[in-house]
DNA sequence: ATTATTAGCGTCAGAATGACGATAAGGCGT
DNA sequence: ACGCCTTATCGTCATTCTGACGCTAATAAT
């Protein structure tokens, strides 16, 4: 941190976006078509270049917003970590900041603006194939990971739902995240008894079908204490 | 990330370190003393700048080498998170890419290099006052709480310990990380029952005082199943 | 009304934890 | 050699948390 002097390589920083969602039973990520090369034709991450006097958070949340148009109040952002590897973009020295999303499940993403077509694509899809751009498959593997984590320590599951949800949304989302069954009513136990993880509207619901279920909003917990672990094994 | 023109600002990137190691019953940072304006004179975390054809992890293995001269291979090292607020730096646009170290109790910081001078000093002193360099305390206050997490969910309080240690001396290394007395008892129940936490070498010592103690040296588990929380309040 | 379906409560056994007693095995002073 | 101090390590017991699972409640569909 001495010299500011020009023998050290400037570079460009961009943010590249992981964005989450449960749909159609799956977990999914927002990818967009590249529309050039490298990788012409391939999906990517959602992303773009901080722009100068640009913070990097508001720079993620600037291109959320472009991608998705959603309302910024109803999606958890956080960062994930940044890749920076020489040879990541062929083109140029290309250092990326990746921050993770949780959103409920959205309309469409409003596609509009640069890229061709934006879409939510199931993560196993994914990353099962190869066909995603740089090292997107490797930072899609990393905010998987995270959100996964997430889940067992913190409230943020409620972050896939909708503003007003039933137990039985939020397990789904559980089950649907760490590809496990849970036992309805442990679940059910667990999240009602933890101090602040849910907060009661008082409405109820049958959309699920069945008999009427209570309504909650996310708590203001941060953390569960305990956690909420996957598998004992 | 369509085009790689030069409408986009190009920005330095520096690597910073969080070096952190038990000493002396407190918890410590490694910080240099700044030789240059701004902040002359001031506690800053050693870093510098990512080099051409430099990888980021490698350039925060230098920047940790050059400072500490020390073993890589008895550093535990973990990207932290990456800082880039555009007024960071006086001078110009800065990201930082922030690394966690965690290090057992070393000689001396090697000093030798650019930094006149290196030392470890206690966090607590570090983040009450105003002393450090740019946004150098909250990438410490992040470090610190991520140490603290990870404490809870992985087996790397050992990495603040030598090669061999005692189950004392660990949770010697968790108090003090923690701040908060641990019963002895129930801590070494605790750590010598969880699958692969600890492996036993067969030796004794007696380097703390009363009753010969086993060595141990770290396990080969990566995750605490389950974890090891801090206070129950 | 009957049935299907989901919500939500209750029970019980096993695991994990906090509090703490008791014994073991060294060093050290006398 | 002997007792004492210190720390290591094991054990007990009550409490809490979890997993497995039975049971009742409340609605929609038939």
């Amino acid at each position: 941190m001495e010299h500011l002097q020009g023998h050290v390589g400037k570079v460009a920083v961009t943010v590249d976006l992981v964005v989450l969602t449960v749909r159609d039973e799956a977990l999914c990520a927002l990818v967009v078509r590249r529309g050039i090369e490298p990788f012409r034709g391939a999906w990517a991450l959602p992303g773009g270049f901080v722009l100068e006097d640009e913070g990097l958070e508001e720079a993620a949340a600037r291109e959320l917003a472009e991608e998705t148009g959603l309302r910024p109040g109803s999606v958890h952002v956080e960062q994930l970590a940044t890749y920076g590897s020489p040879g990541r973009d062929p083109r140029a020295r290309v250092v990326t900041v990746a921050y993770l999303a949780l959103a409920p499940d959205l309309p469409v993403p409003a596609a509009g603006s640069d890229a061709a077509d934006a879409q939510w694509c199931p993560v196993d899809d994914l990353l099962a194939g190869d066909g995603l751009a740089f090292d997107h498959a490797e930072i899609l593997r990393d905010g998987v990971e995270r959100a996964r984590s997430k889940l067992e320590y913190s409230p943020l599951g409620a972050a896939f739902c909708a503003e007003e949800f039933t137990v039985a949304e939020l397990r789904r989302v559980y089950e649907i995240v760490w590809g496990a069954r849970l036992d309805p009513r442990n679940f059910h136990r667990k999240v009602t008894k933890t101090e602040a993880f849910l907060e009661p509207t008082g409405a109820t619901t049958t959309r699920d079908g069945g008999r009427p279920a209570q309504l909650f909003r996310r708590g203001s917990a941060e953390h569960l204490h305990p956690p909420l672990l996957r598998r004992t094994t």
